[in-house]
DNA sequence: AAGTAAACGAGACGGTACGTCCTGTCTTCTT
DNA sequence: AAGAAGACAGGACGTACCGTCTCGTTTACTT
């Protein structure tokens, strides 16, 4: 997986072109303090929600210097945001059972009994907050974000192509209603992910994913 | 409408019912400096965002001590709120032409258009980011959207007893759908408000509405 | 005695003079606040040397916000040097007895003993060191020197005009040589502070101020 | 001269005499180095003072690797003292015309009028501040004033052999006040080294020198 | 009219976290 | 092995806000 990290580690790389014959000089990045940083991150998290996630918190639990954690990531929540990327990428699969209906219920009942463990939704919130006064975060988040629209829509493409789904189906605006529905359950938090509610909003996108 | 201010102005009220025959002493609550507070709140919430939005900044901007601020708001996601409050009762409308697909689209199409503003779409954002830490806010933020999703279910209520949708259509599935699309956008960022946005989302609402 | 802090706290007075029918409007500097600060400082000092000597220390040690220092001082040294003057002022007397090498031994013998005091010679270093890079320092130490040259010149004057020293004395020259053999010996560390050194210092001084 | 990284390079030496058959391995001590380190630094502190005096711009302005500086020597101060006590050596005379007024006077005219060359002001200052919080850097200050200060005695010596001075003159006390009085004046910064300066403090030491 | 009490603008206060800077050490590749 | 480059742990810096706490003034009600 191509993470935001290695993409900021690559100024110097891009400098190797520049300058030939100097491919790289100094130490290189420590990858295991990335890992304790990005484990620290939920960890802390974890801990006691958004008012201990400070930096200063974040570095000594991963045993690490502030600059350490400035020096690869733009702030705070590019971090948080780093970090629940890289897990969400080993514990969301893409199901692919040759139906829709059972993919997307698949796919939405892992992310609902996801959301319900607490620090899972609370990395989540915090990284929604940040990204909106941290452009870093916000970067981030999108590329996050991106990601898991791209995923839920290529189960749906499948569905398309194999005539499950309506041709004429909007599969952007089904993914969106998902997540949107995700993201507000999860910020206004008046209704909780329970199991039913993941399967009453598969057979809403498929009634809508279906009809001509 | 009941305002957080008037909730919070209550405890005076509180002291007059405990000791009677001291209905009440000193000076009042200047009614101008609630005004001037309260405008000033959006007012520095258009001029950069959510980052210059301190308390220091907004008391500047009124005119006025933090204390003032501090003795009728338990904090500055209230203020913002109630300011939001204020503003939204005044400007949201309940169309009501007889055709749901045209309320709907009229719904949201106005809603819409309002996000459009730069002001309106940072204001919402700022709201939301301070419900995550503040459970003031998060209540008024609460009674807020609930209020907007009960506009729209009524909307879609009318639609159903004329025979217009699905006897067995979710409702309250199609509603969070809706507003979960727009809050996405609003707090991601992928995609702007534009008018046709507007029409994909009725056109997927009433279909996934109408099947049987 | 007129302190650092009462002109730096002189602003206000100043706008006063600009504005008027306003002479002062909010709280009022804490005098408890800065007594505590400066007693920190020296107990700080005094504990372990300017290895220890951080704002964050001396801020815990009086029990302070580090803002408080810093809107009242311009740097870590102004502080310190502020204590030390507020402590000169009151440890080392003008005698007057009538001898002006008595008078003159009086007042290098105070001097010397009090400098063989670790803490006091560690605080007058940390001082000189900081004002080397800190403006704010300098102009305090400038000040601090000035008065104890004035005091030692004032001293001098008294016996010129008594007869016992040469009309042509350069009191300037003399007051400049003793503080610099003073500041030469704590800074250097060559030789220490004792009372025998005090004497030939004395008598130097003396034999160079008689000479016609 | 033998200098403090002639000293720190002898580790290397030592092994060598412990461990016979390998006299040296590996590369030599790059002495192009040293001089760009040595120069760098007297140019960096020339740039803007003790602010900027740090490693990492003294490496960078040498075009060298930190550790290339920490391998020879043992501070920052120490690298400064050398570089300045490898400068002095070939900058200060030792005046012997026949008449200790005169020999005084080229001496300490020679030394005002260096000290009016602000980077040589600001790197005395400069490693008199270091030498108050590393040991390194004190060590070689003490070399380097007691060098000058046996320098000014021998003048006065010569003096006091010739009759020229009183047989009970303390000539250490004069050294100390002379000195002290620059390094005042340096430090303190409350007044200018002009030629005048000088000329009274010739007067002033040679009176009190002279009186018996 | 005098007295009393609360609200006000102003701004200092104790705290907490921030993001930057520097130090002295360690690691990598080159000479 | 020494060198240039530069990442690392650690820790101080000076700034920005927060929510609270005085100040002296203004306003309104009660005697």
């Amino acid at each position: 997986m191509r993470t935001v990290s290695e993409h900021a580690a690559s100024p110097p790389s891009g400098r190797q072109a520049a300058r030939k014959g100097r491919p790289h000089t100094g130490r290189r990045r420590n990858e295991a303090a990335r890992q304790a940083i990005l484990e620290a991150a939920l960890e802390v998290l974890a801990r006691s929600g958004t008012a201990t996630m400070t930096v200063d918190a974040l570095a000594a639990a991963a045993g690490v210097g502030k600059q350490t954690i400035y020096r690869w990531w733009p702030s705070k929540g590019a971090v948080l945001a780093e970090a629940l990327t890289e897990r969400a990428a080993t514990e969301v699969a893409d199901p692919d059972s040759g139906s829709v209906i059972a993919d997307l219920e698949a796919f939405l009942v892992a992310t609902f009994r996801n959301l319900r463990v607490p620090a899972v939704a609370t990395s989540l919130r915090a990284v929604m907050v940040e990204a909106q006064s941290d452009p870093g975060t916000a970067e981030v988040l999108a590329q996050f974000t991106t990601k898991r629209r791209i995923a839920m829509r290529r189960l749906l493409e499948r569905g398309q192509r194999r005539g499950e789904l309506a041709r004429q189906a909007d599969l952007d605006l089904l993914v969106e209603q998902a997540f949107g529905f995700i993201w507000y359950r999860l910020l206004v938090g008046h209704a909780p992910f329970t199991r039913d509610a993941a399967t009453r909003l598969v057979r809403g996108l498929v009634t809508q994913a279906k009809a001509p």
